[in-house]
Parts: structure tokens; sequence; C-alpha cells
DNA sequence: CTGAAAGCGCTAACAG
DNA sequence: CTGTTAGCGCTTTCAG
């Protein structure tokens, strides 16, 4: 059995609670008797057992983060974002990967609140049915839904602004001189890929003469490349193709290689998240910027700002702004 | 405050005690008492508060990861296999990432520690002094070390065959009949890269007629570049390249992009680790196979296996296989 | 098979 | 400023 409060109270000759209240740091021990006791809980590498403290404060001093996988580099970004966030605040972070299985999630937001973190945030993925997140709302923990635009009265939410950056995309596009255009997407079922290839189209609209084709298949690189290849079958006359996501980039640059035709001589191509290695493919991946990271710690913030007043849990919604980012993968036309 | 064991056996009418030992299996209850029981706490919601519990069997059901730093794909492999591995044990993962910073890595540990989780996974930063290393021998939880190819008395390890994949490589290239080869990898302070380099110039001795330049620098894409940059002028007769990792060979791809030197017809690139990216740069990278997942997932074993029976807590040293995935970097001479 | 009771280690009133 | 005491919610003997 490891060292309890109780040692550190013997061998200093005080009482337990004054060994709380020193460690603590809670006023009203004399200055000489904080001391000692420190001297003799660090000699003794006494470490306070959190159980039983969260045990009388009801506080554990945890986050919970679900996410989909973490192998996604753009997950991993979050999770980076929130660990550092929460760890400041004081606060661990379970990491659970839900994988895209709604009933999966749901065990994960079971199992955390057994562990009564005192927050959650989670990726709910677009299968959740409404009974699951009924399940939710009755949760006595707060949960932050992130990528998820719907401002749900429920929950607080932290998104990037994929509308505006579907926006940001069409026009420097259009500002290339690009008319004859293609647009590949992911799941039209996922709210944040949705939400980009509205704004494109709408940023499109700008330009009366301009042509658009879009195409849906799932968020990958395998489904970017079969979009492309027939892409090129039927509008081989593309000039520009905006990809929901740089994995579907990825995807396109793959095809267009295989197809032989050049980035950005031949077409130009645009991704969105601009994940660690839209700069290293080649060529270097123009892209709409998405604050990965900042979205992690926004979320985690918002669950950490609960902590200090449990009374004013008041809902929040957080957007966080997208920009363009240039590298090479796109070239004025004509 | 979120309901309790008494709420339920009151609820049951029956004590708290039979309660606990009808949810926990235990036998001894009978069917219908159980029954009983279970079909009331589902209806109430019950959800056991797991600190309660924690505190009396002395186990959190929690299990510890530190690591430099997730967004790095490498472990976010090695985690992503830790925590499935943890989840079906019945345990949490908390997150930490450690920075390449020894204190850093030290704080986790103890925090860790007083949240006394069941067990710790980490990957020991090279400049872990041995006060640090001592300060871990002390720990009353069992702590496996990843990427720490010393077969330490003190603790478990789990590491992949560097060395092994490191001859693997020389093989490699010098059956495809490559003779003026380079090696370019990161810090000589770190183990995993240096038993690569051990291997590797081991394997090329095979042939007298070998000759090997070898350049260090950070283990990044910019050190793969910086490094192949000053290869290009000082051993432009190179017909291979030998990259300690796969980040670091996507430097090589680059430069040479750059410096208009065709892969693999004029030069071939070898990596290692084999990150899902490999297979999506231009032209897909040919390395060495390092089973990241298996290598989260083993040391996630070892740990849930001491938690079986504390007290044959025998010190296990895996070593896990790699293999060559070829790909289109690298080609036949002449 | 079930109930009563003793803690696990700590915090937080309440006295002194 | 410090000691006493009463739990937090649960498991686990020990009786019955």
């Amino acid at each position: 059995m490891s060292i309890t409060i109780k040692d550190v109270a013997r061998e200093s000759g005080v009482n337990i609670s004054t060994v709380s209240r020193a460690l603590n740091g809670s006023y009203g021990v004399h200055k000489e008797t904080r001391e000692h006791v420190l001297a003799i809980s660090a000699r003794l590498d006494y470490r306070p057992n959190r159980f039983a403290r969260s045990l009388v404060t009801g506080r554990s001093h945890t986050l919970g983060l679900i996410i989909t996988d973490i192998r996604n580099p753009y997950f991993a970004d979050v999770a980076r974002g929130a660990e550092d966030t929460a760890r400041t605040g004081g606060c661990d972070l379970i990491l659970c990967n839900g994988d895209w299985d709604a009933d999966k999630q749901m065990g994960y937001v079971h199992s955390l609140l057994g562990k009564r973190v005192d927050g959650i945030i989670m990726t709910p993925v677009a299968t959740l049915k409404r009974d699951h997140l009924e399940q939710l709302t009755r949760c006595t923990v707060p949960i932050v839904l992130l990528n998820r635009a719907a401002p749900d009265k429920l929950f607080s939410t932290v998104t990037a602004d994929n509308e505006a950056g579907g926006v940001l995309a069409a026009q420097y596009l259009l500002r290339l001189g690009h008319r004859r255009i293609a647009h590949v997407s992911g799941s039209r079922r996922q709210r944040s890929m949705t939400d980009r290839s509205a704004g494109f189209s709408r940023g499109l609209k700008a330009a009366r003469s301009a042509e658009l084709t879009v195409l849906h298949n799932e968020n990958t690189f395998a489904g970017g490349y079969a979009m492309t290849m027939e892409l090129l079958r039927r509008r081989p006359e593309t000039t520009a193709i905006f990809a929901s996501s740089d994995v579907l980039a990825f995807g396109v640059l793959r095809a267009m290689i295989e197809a032989g035709r050049k980035v950005p001589e031949d077409i130009s191509v645009l991704g969105f998240d601009d994940i660690e290695l839209a700069g290293v493919v080649h060529p270097p991946l123009t892209t709409i910027h998405q604050p990965k990271y900042e979205l992690g710690r926004a979320a985690a913030e918002i669950l950490l700002a609960y902590e200090g007043d449990k009374a004013t849990r008041s809902v929040e919604h957080r957007v966080l702004g997208v920009k363009l980012v240039e590298r090479e993968s796109c070239r004025k036309l004509g």
C-alpha cells in the first residue's frame, strides 16, 4: 500500500486535516507548520490519492475526448490542442476512438460518465440518432460538440467556419480566372462537408459564367482518386478542382499524375484543412486552412470555464475562422 | 448529485451490499433478486461511482500513455493500438504529450501516479537522466518503455527490431545493384535511430565495394531536405539513399524534385516506418515497415497482464519484426 | 442467500 | 491556527 495522508500527519506530528490544508494551500496554517508538513511529505514522496479527493469534491479533473480515429491527422491536431489546454487547467484527457460507430461513441460516453469526468468533447457521428442525443441531453456533465454547426440549445459547439471556407475557395478560383470548375466532396450526410459545398456553390454564383460539376464519394484518398478519374472522363475541359478535404485532394493529385495531367499547369487543385502534409506533397497544396489545434483548445476552454462556476452553465457556440493558404497547386488562367 | 447505490438499494428493497454483489456478478445472489436489482438500476440509469470503487479496490482501470507528440503519425498509430487494447481490457487511456522534454515527461509520470493509474506506457526521451530513471524505478506502478532497446532489468520494454530493419535496407539496396550509397539519419542520441544506422552499416559490409556516406540532422522533413541538399553537393555520384524515417525520406524526395533529380530514375530512396502517407507521396515510397499499432498493443497487453496477477510482475521484453514494403521509389541499377 | 458494519483516503464544516 | 468528526459511494468481511 502506498503512503497516505495519515503517514504524513503522524510523521510531522500534526493532524491529517492540517496536512490537507497545508497541501491544498488554504489559508489558516502557520507558515512554519506548513513548511514542515511540506518537507515531510516531500521526503516521504507522498502523493495524495486523487480518488479519495474526487470522492469528496465530486470533481475528477479529467476530461474525455471522443473522436473517430486519432490516426486521422486532423484529430491528432485537435487532440493536441485539447490536451494542452486541459493540462493547463489541471485536467487529464482520456482518449476515445469512436470510429464512426454511434453505439461505440455512446459506450464511451457512458464509460466516461462512470468515471465522473468533468466534461466531454465529442465529434458526434452523423448516424447518432435522436434517441442517442436525448441520452446526451440527460447527462449531468457538460458536453461540447465539435464540428456540428447546428447551434443546439442543449450543447455547446465548436466548429470551423466551413461555409465561409467554401466561399473563400470559390472567390479564389474565380479570381484566378477559372470558370469550368469541379467540386469533389465527401459524404452528403456530414455537416462539415455539406457546409463547405454550400459555401462554394454560393461563392460561385457571383460569376454567372461559371460552370460547376459536383461529385460525392467517401472522404478518403481513394475517394478523391475515383472521383477525379470519373471527372476526367466526363468533364475533361475542367480547369480547377476544389476538394472538400486535403485527403481528397491528395487522391486528386495522384489521379492527375496517372492521367498525365500536370498540376497546376493543366489543372488547378484546391484543398481544405491544411493538414501538415499539404505542404509536403508535390506540388505543395494550396488549401483552406482550418484551425484544428485551436478547435480542440476552444472546446477544452469551454469545459474548463464550466468548472469555475457550475451554476452559470450557459451554452456557448464558437465558430473559428478559416483562411486561404497559397502554395503551388493553383495557377492563374490564361 | 447523481444517483448512488443507496438509491438503488432503497428502490429495490434490499441492502446496498446485495446491490453491489448483484452488479458485480459475484456469486451468492438469488437469481430473482439479481434480476430485480438489475432492472431497477437500469431504470434509474444508475452509474456506479468509479472513484468510490477504486478507493477500496485500489485499481483505477486506467492506463497512462506518455509520448512526445500525438501529431506525429507514428505515435498516433501507437496510441490507437494502445487505446484499443486498453479498452478491450476494460481500461481507459490518458494521453500525455511529453514533447521531448524530460521534465515534462516526469511531471506526467507524477500526475499519473497521483491518479493511481494501473500502468504507464512511455517513450522515454534520451535526455532522461539517471536521476529520472531512478525515480521511475521507485514507482509502484508498472511501466513499459517504448522504443528503448536496452533490455533493462527494471522495466519491460517493447520495440521494433530497428537493427534488423537497417540490415534489411542494406541488403535490398545491394540486391538492386547500388554501391554508392548514402544514409541520412536523425539524432545520434536516439536509440531507435542509431540502431537502424548500425544495422545498415553492418548490412553493407557484406559488399566490399560499397561506399557509404552518413549524415545526421534532426529527424524532420526539413532535416531530410537539408541533408539531401548537402549530399548532392558533396556526393553527386550517389545512386541510393536510405533515410532513417519516412519523414526524413519526404524531405529527401522534396529536395530531389527541386534539384531536378528524378526518383527512382536518377536516384533511389528508401524510408523507414511506413507511415500512411508513404504510399501517397510521389513516387510512392519504398520503406521498411514498422508495426506501430502492434507496438502500442503489445505495451498495453503487458500492462493488462500485470493486472491479472500483481504478484508475478516479471519484466518482459518484446521485439517486434519489421519488413520491407516495396513501392516505387527504388529501382534496379544498370 | 442477505444484512450490518467497517473502512478505503481525503475534504470540509465545526469546535476549540 | 489546529484538532475532531462526519461523511463521499463503494466493496468486503463477518454474522445471521
